[in-house]
Order: structure tokens, then C-alpha cells, then sequence
DNA sequence: CTGAAAGCGCTTACAG
DNA sequence: CTGAAAGCGCTTACAG
């Protein structure tokens, strides 16, 4: 009847077993390996020469529409531009699917709640086998699924009930391995530049970071603490109101990497050097935190790992509802160092 | 015979087609909204109200082996997660992709040309509808096509003999940029920390920076040019090295922000100020610039531009072969200024 | 204005 | 060991 199109084709099954004189089924088994068809060296080296010849490669498109696989998984992303972050985890979840033989089928939602049910439901369409929705920054979620049943899990996101398997980065833990670094150190003065109030990593940063103060019997000073931005301004202008300070800190833990460059400028303009007269301590690892001067001790946020997880679960398919939480690995550079005797000493007791 | 999976199965056209009386071709006609297929306005309602009931969405698949429309372009990359640049690209791309209905597929190559080969190829077999090959930093690539046949547009890199339509900055004309605006705020003294010797945007920009000196009868001292790493630590070394020169530049062209941020380091801890002692370019235009202090200015590289015209172009399919310059906008901030006079008197003419 | 049927390119019980 | 045939879920000339 129609071929939409009669141009160049590609050669389809029925030409390899044409010219291997066989039919489709038989060609189609030894394309495929098929275990039970036991098919005979002579047949499947003549299918083989004429898959060689005519640079046969199956269509999966048909092949997804017959078997139902397609080899494809979804991710759907709430921002992909403004941080490295995103590339990360697609770099991670791209590396797990590439080594199971899929591919990612991406979409930008920009955060937008009607964007996202659009992007998840194009992608149930074209019937992904699960789909990953990823935020870039730690946060509660609508469940994406609206109803509809697909493998699905969430990227440093979960939704209120947890009825979906989500991989989210151990926050909590990373503000006390933060504190427990600057204790270590013997720093007993310690600041926290935190990020947005309200914001879920903000949240349990301090959490974590109070949590640890206090078990070491040190506890955290409300002048101490202040809420920024999470960009370089912020931790300029904070660092300079907290070195302003009477009693000003010894040690600042900032929010992440990027507020802990203000803070290294702020420290700079004041004549001051780190970490001989304060230790700072970031959280990220950018790749520029290494760059910095002195390179920068932080807190790694582990985004392809994250990434890369996320997607060897969705294809194993066998991974539990709830969170799942990735340790944030401490990374010691040389932006820490015990606290000066001399501005220890005058210290009064709490 | 054998449905694959007989489970909880979505609405096909058949069901609808079913529920609304009518047969398969007037649903499709009616979902489709086919021109000159008229179909009563009481049918109509009928498919629509069955469509809406059902909560009936076509399968993309099958509709795409029919049509061999798949409404999919794929995206191969050589680098997705050490840079903002990949984020951008993709980003922009994918913008234009979803405004015609189409959605990208996603893959990382690690610059490794079995990978792109394979990744093209995998694509091809899922019949997307074109494909972009995009490179982080200019080069030159292999034809990605190898014999094959189907719609490809380049993004920042471009194949040797100019047979596919290639997306690229125009990097020559941004060294010009660059060096006019230093020229213009009278320098006459003006360094270049450059990237990677050989390096595609390296020997562009060079040449639009050099030809541009020498329009404005300057001319590049040899002494003042060097080649650089890219990353800050090279602008940091390079400036202090050009700063204890007998006879420093007044301003400094930095191959990207990266290095300016390097630059930025060196200058401050020689206890001059920018840009009253030294005027700072970089080129890229990260987020970062504007954070720096004082506020880098910079020629900005449109990754998302790029992007979004390489898959506009792509999905148009009326791209001539060829590359197709980007222009990068300078943006002007607080880090040029005029040089001192106390420092221009003593040059003597060249 | 509407329907019956072929076909997109595969896979896979089933029969021989 | 191999083949004929159905069917995955659509679209679309063609006939009425």
C-alpha cells in the first residue's frame, strides 16, 4: 500500500533474511540470541554475513513497540543551566543508563508544576521504562506519577508520603561532620552562614550542625548564626558583620562553596588570613573550591554518585519507597586549622 | 495470541473508538484533527468526550513507526558535567526542542570517538528525527554521519571539509571585542594570559585580539602574550609573573573568567587594585563574574543561544551547510577603566 | 461523513 | 532446526 516514505531505506529484517535465504523469525533468533531457538552454525553464520553486508541494525522503535521495552528512561529536571549540579547527576544517571543499554530522554521543567506533569506524561508516552524526576536542590514534590503506575524514583526530591523510592544527599550528616571538622580542630567560636530559611538543605545543615555544637558542649550562639543567600554576596556581607563582632567567630561553616568565596573575600579585605586567624568550611565541593586560595575544605555533595544511583535502581526496579540517603563525603583542604592561642586565650568562659 | 503483558493496560484508539461508536480511522482522524477527513461535529464530540473519559493518550511509539516521525532529536555531547557550558547547550536546545513538540535524547561521549559513534548510531536505530553533535569547546569532529544519512546540525564544532551546518561562536570577533574595549578606555599596554596553546578558541580569539592591536597601531608585545591552562591557577601564576615585569601592562586579557578569576587573586595580593591599577577582561561570562569584586567584565559565550538555534535550525531543515557564526556580546562591569596617567606618561613611543 | 484493511518493522508462541 | 502468521498501536489511502 503506502510507504510514507520510499527513499533510501534502511535495510529491515525481511532483507537480511532474504539475502541469508531464511525467514524473519530465524534471522530475528540469531539477531537476538534467542536461547531456546536452537538455530544451526551454518544458518546463523549466513544471517550474520548478510547483517555484515547490508549494515542491518534493527529499528527500536518497532522492536519497543512489540516487546514493550524501550530501552529508554526518562529524567525530568527542575533547572539544568544555572548550577553544575544538573550535568552532574545526568552524568551519573547517562553512565548507568549507557551500561544497561539505555538511553536518557530529557526535560527542563524549570520548576514549573503544569511543565512537569507534561514532561512525565510525553515520556509515559513514548513509554520509557521508569522515569527519574530530579530537583537541584533538596525539596518536597507533587508525585509526578498523578495516578498513572510507572517506575519512577525521585532525585534529591521526595514527596510528602513516601510512597516513592527517593535519593536524597544525607544533609543532616554533612552539617555535624562540618561541625565535628571545626571542633576537631578546637575551635570552640563557630559561625554558621546557612542558606535560605525554610529551604529543606538550610533546614538540616543546621540541624546536623546545631546537633553536633551541642554534643560537644559547645552550642551554637544565636549572634552566630544568619541566613544568606547561598550566592558570594552573602557570604561577603555576612562574614563582615560577623567579624565585625565583639566576640567574632574563629570558624565560619558557610552554607556552600559559593558563599564560602564571599566569605574568603570579605576575610581578605579585613586584613585577616585563612585559616590562620579564621577557618572556613564550605559545602558543594565546586570544582573551583580547589582553586581557591587557600583551597577550600568542604563538604562534597556527591551529584553524579546520586545521579548515577538513582538510575541503576529505576532499571533494577527492585529498590524500597522511602529515602535513601547518600553520604556527603568531608573533603579536608587547607582552609582549616586550630584557632589562634591568642584569641583563644581571651575568650571568657560560656 | 500473545499480548506481552495483559496487565492494567492504558486505553488504546481501539477502546475509545469502541466507547464512542465508532470506528478506529474517525478517532484517529478526529484526535489527529486531520484536515480534509470532515467528521460531524455530534461524532466528534462523541471521540472527544470517549478520549476525555478514558484519559486516552496515543502510544508516541507506535504513532512514530508509522509515521517515522518521532518527534525525538538526539543530543551528543562530548563533555556534560565539568562545566556550566554543557547545561546551557542542552538547555537553549531543548527550549526550542519542546516548542515543537519534541523532546531530546541525551548522550555523553567523554570526547571518545568510539562512544560518539555508537551514540549516534543508537540514535539513528530510534529513528530521532536529527541529531545535534555538540562539543564543549570548539574542535574540530569527525563526520558524525559516516555514510549514513539523516538530518545533523553542529554545535561549537564543525567537521573538516564544512558539509553539515555548524553552530559556532565567533571567537575571532570576540578577541576583537575584547581588545577594543580595552583600547577604548585607553590602554595601550594590554596583555593576553591565553588558553591552551593550539586550542581551537585559544588561536581565534589570539587572532581578533592581535588584529585588533594592530588596527589601533599597538601592536601585541611578545613579551605579553602567554599560553595558560584555562583554570585559575594559570591566570594566577601568568599575572604575577606579568605584573613583575620592568614594564607591567596596564590591563589584562584573560582567555576566560576562570583565569580572570585567577588574575584577580594575583593582582590583589600584590596590593593593586582593580581596575585602577590593572583592567581585567575575561571571556564566558559565568554566573560567577558578576559576583567578583569588583564585577568581572567580559565577553559572554551564548550557549544557550547556540543551543536553542542549532535544534531550531535542525527541526526547520532548511540549514545550509557551512558554519554559522554566534556573535559574543561584550559585557561591560567594573573592571576596566582608563589606565593611570602616572603610568602611561613614562612609556615611551614605540 | 464513515469504515474496513493494509502496513510501519519487529518478536514470539506455535506447528512442523 | 526452521517457517508462517499474529499482533504491538497506530495512520491513511481507498471505497462507499
Amino acid at each position: 500500500l503506502h510507504p510514507p516514505q520510499t527513499s533510501s531505506h534502511r535495510p529491515r529484517l525481511a532483507d537480511v533474511a532474504q539475502r541469508a535465504g531464511v525467514s524473519v523469525s530465524t534471522a530475528s533468533f540469531v539477531i537476538n540470541d534467542v536461547e531456546h531457538a536452537r538455530v544451526s552454525d551454518a544458518t546463523r553464520a549466513r544471517v550474520l554475513a548478510a547483517v555484515e553486508e547490508l549494515g542491518y541494525r534493527p529499528n527500536a522503535n518497532a522492536r519497543g513497540l512489540r516487546t514493550r521495552r524501550t530501552l529508554t528512561v526518562g529524567f525530568v529536571t527542575d533547572e539544568i543551566a544555572t548550577s553544575p549540579f544538573a550535568g552532574e547527576k545526568i552524568h551519573g544517571a547517562q553512565d548507568a543508563a549507557w551500561a544497561a543499554a539505555h538511553l536518557l530522554l530529557i526535560a527542563n521543567t524549570e520548576a514549573r508544576p503544569e511543565l512537569e506533569r507534561a514532561a512525565v506524561e510525553t515520556m509515559v508516552d513514548r513509554q520509557v521504562d521508569g522515569v527519574i524526576v530530579a530537583a537541584m536542590s533538596t525539596r518536597e514534590i507533587e508525585d509526578p506519577r498523578h495516578g498513572a503506575e510507572f517506575p519512577c524514583v525521585l532525585l534529591d526530591c521526595f514527596v510528602a508520603d513516601d510512597s516513592l523510592p527517593a535519593v536524597l544527599p544525607d544533609e543532616e550528616r554533612g552539617g555535624r561532620d562540618a561541625a565535628a571538622l571545626l571542633l576537631d580542630a578546637g575551635h570552640r567560636r563557630i559561625a554558621f552562614i546557612d542558606g535560605p530559611r525554610g529551604r529543606y538543605a538550610s533546614e538540616a545543615r543546621l540541624r546536623g550542625f546545631r546537633a553536633e555544637l551541642e554534643r560537644a558542649g559547645v552550642g551554637l550562639d544565636p549572634a552566630l548564626l544568619s541566613w544568606s543567600t547561598g550566592h558570594p554576596d552573602g557570604g561577603y556581607e555576612h562574614t563582615h558583620a560577623l567579624m565585625g563582632l565583639r566576640r567574632p567567630p574563629t570558624a565560619i561553616f558557610c552554607f556552600n562553596d559559593r558563599t564560602a568565596f564571599g566569605a574568603y573575600e570579605a576575610i581578605k579585605e579585613r586584613g585577616l588570613r585563612i585559616p590562620q586567624d579564621v577557618s572556613i568550611v564550605g559545602y558543594d565541593d565546586l570544582d573551583l573550591a580547589s582553586y581557591a586560595h587557600p583551597a577550600l575544605s568542604t563538604i562534597a555533595l556527591p551529584q553524579y554518585e546520586m545521579g548515577r544511583l538513582a538510575c541503576e535502581q529505576l532499571l533494577a526496579g527492585d529498590v524500597a519507597p522511602g529515602r535513601h540517603l547518600v553520604h556527603c563525603p568531608p573533603v579536608m583542604r587547607d582552609s582549616v586549622a586550630p584557632p589562634r592561642t591568642s584569641r583563644r586565650r581571651p575568650a571568657p568562659p560560656q
